[in-house]
DNA sequence: AATGAATGAGTTTTCATTCAT
DNA sequence: GATGAATGAAAACTCATTCAT
């Protein structure tokens, strides 16, 4: 693992056909290998061959392996913020607890996102060159959830430090959920998920 | 991540005032380099270094750099469930609210706590040596909340499944004040949290 | 060949007895590698192996394989220095032809310096960061020349042009005897760069 | 380095007029990148480039890296012996003078000759392949010298030796005024070398 | 018991060369 | 012919671990 720094963006914007399929194929591969083998221990090498292609294509489309865990962690926070931004953006004051309980329920079902891979990456990523990139994600989470619940008229008496915590609070759950713990039935979680949210958001 | 890892456990239990300081300075050492530089960048000699000691030293306490992981993990969860046992048991009906605030409290400004540094961890070791000895702790941690509620006479549909969301949703809050946003003043959010979790225990 | 600019000066100034010892087997081996190889086909490996080390020796004592050139480069050019300026102190009106020669013979039979390695190296290190370090070294040799001559009375209309053109002369010639033509025995091609030098510079 | 080398010699003769031009832009740009970056440095991508061809262009044209080397080298090499052989070939011993003159000045004008880029060259091709090629260069160019010294009824006593220097000191000095200094007016600076030359071939 | 130089297997990374398009 | 993505052998470099002092 050598010590000098490189570049943790992406070498170039793949615009061609097969470029983008080298890409997603390569990202597919170490998504599999992250999970599976933890970051420290994913080697670039494994990764190529994970994704069925040597390690110089590897490298033709990422720097390093860094580069690579920040591209996922892109991605992820991307298809993250969109979905919750789409699913709350169609809230009402009547609908909340459903949307919220739907949203949960896709959240455990890790459509489009992967939890068990965020888990690997971010503590890497975060103390990498995209640090700052990554930093406002939770800050445009956060604003997303704020915007949902204020469409909602959900009332709290600090809206900024409620929104930090149901971010965490809902990512925390689904996260082990999906990792740790698939003993727990995901309707059931879900439920149970929501009451808490429900519970918090709208005093007795 | 040249040559193999061997051994995970302690080389031998440190009885002596000497060795007892020393262990504890690398630990301390090895907290502040892998929160900095995250397990994968952190080098045996990095946190001999920083313990102001030769890495052969380093090597007569821990028989591999895991190793060190592994200790300060069970040093986390140890303490983690022994406080929040402590605190718990003593919770009554009338004061299981003023407990979980205190509880909270004392997590956000705990020391040997340090659920950033343990979220990296947990990433490498689980996947290595010490899986089992650590796969009982969000366990221990559940059963000692469940206890704990369950002799404030606290009433829920599926004790184990709440126990299972709250461990989730108190340590993350925790952890993400700790690392991401020292910008949310402790006891605000201690009150905030406290909230959260007893609307949710407390139907209305 | 990794494309990342790395340091090209030494890692550490050696102090220790056995650093010294190293640092020299070191040299020695990539010297010899070198000028077998050409400095393409020099790998830090060879030459480690050349030493009868490990590779990570020779990365303890070097941060790249420049900067072995470098330091190489760096001690032929201060003991070239050392040996033109100690030999031409000497010289005074009377003896400067037979100083002149003996210099010549000297540099014939490399004592103390390496035309052949000085040639397979000068190329590369012109181009690397030590490049500004190493420009000066010709102005050495130089000015050293010119006082040579200034002590010995010698008359030119343009000193420092002539001991820009004497410095090249006999070193290209030095470089090109022990290098490609081992068949010009040495006196009689002293001799013969001694009667060009005295011819130049003593007019008729 | 990665992969071994295999052909050295050009993989066909270019004749169309296509490939000639090809073939010279490739030259041209290699000759650039070679200078600038040294021959290690210096990847068939980074040269393709530079002549604003891709890769496999180049391959169309010289089997390997070497290859290239090898050309221009030679057309170096062939260059260099028709320019000296047909200026001296006119000298006579009233012309000699004037006639090394402005040989020397050619020579530091000259452009298709480039004697800092085949010192570069002549390291890394000298000991591959090549070698036998290139090894009876400098006895065409120092016979060449020969012929016209004899026809100038200069008289030595040791023609060979002294044509040897001869080479040595011309092209060295050459060499160095066109890389390292272009602080030496080019009239000037042939002046006092012919000055040298002529000193040494005319005794007084 | 402490030290830190030495080791070398294991990584990351490069780049000459090929070949499908 | 031209292109440039893909290849993978080989290079550079790192770092967990050992062991002589």
């Amino acid at each position: 693992m050598p010590k000098a720094t490189r570049r943790a963006i992406p070498r170039k914007k793949p615009q061609q056909e097969r470029s983008q399929a080298m890409v997603a194929t390569l990202l597919e591969a170490a998504t599999r290998v992250f999970v599976k083998e933890g970051y420290a221990k994913a080697t670039t090498n494994r990764i190529a061959t994970a994704a069925g292609v040597s390690v110089g294509s590897l490298y033709q489309y990422f720097p390093s392996k860094d580069a690579i865990a920040v591209e996922l962690l892109r991605r992820y926070r991307d298809g993250l913020v969109e979905l919750v931004g789409a699913r709350l953006s169609t809230a009402t004051p009547a609908t909340f607890t459903v949307v919220v309980r739907d949203l949960i329920g896709e959240l455990l079902r890790a459509e489009g996102i992967n939890p068990a891979l965020h888990r690997v990456l971010i503590e890497q990523v975060l103390r990498t060159s995209a640090r700052k990139e990554m930093l406002g994600f939770e800050e445009r989470l956060e604003a997303v959830l704020a915007d949902g619940m204020r469409a909602a008229k959900i009332e709290l008496r600090d809206p900024d430090l409620s929104a930090f915590l149901l971010v965490r609070v809902v990512l925390s759950v689904v996260q082990s959920a999906v990792v740790d713990r698939p003993k727990y039935k995901t309707p059931e979680l879900a439920d149970e998920l929501t009451r808490l949210v429900v519970a918090y958001v709208t005093p007795p």
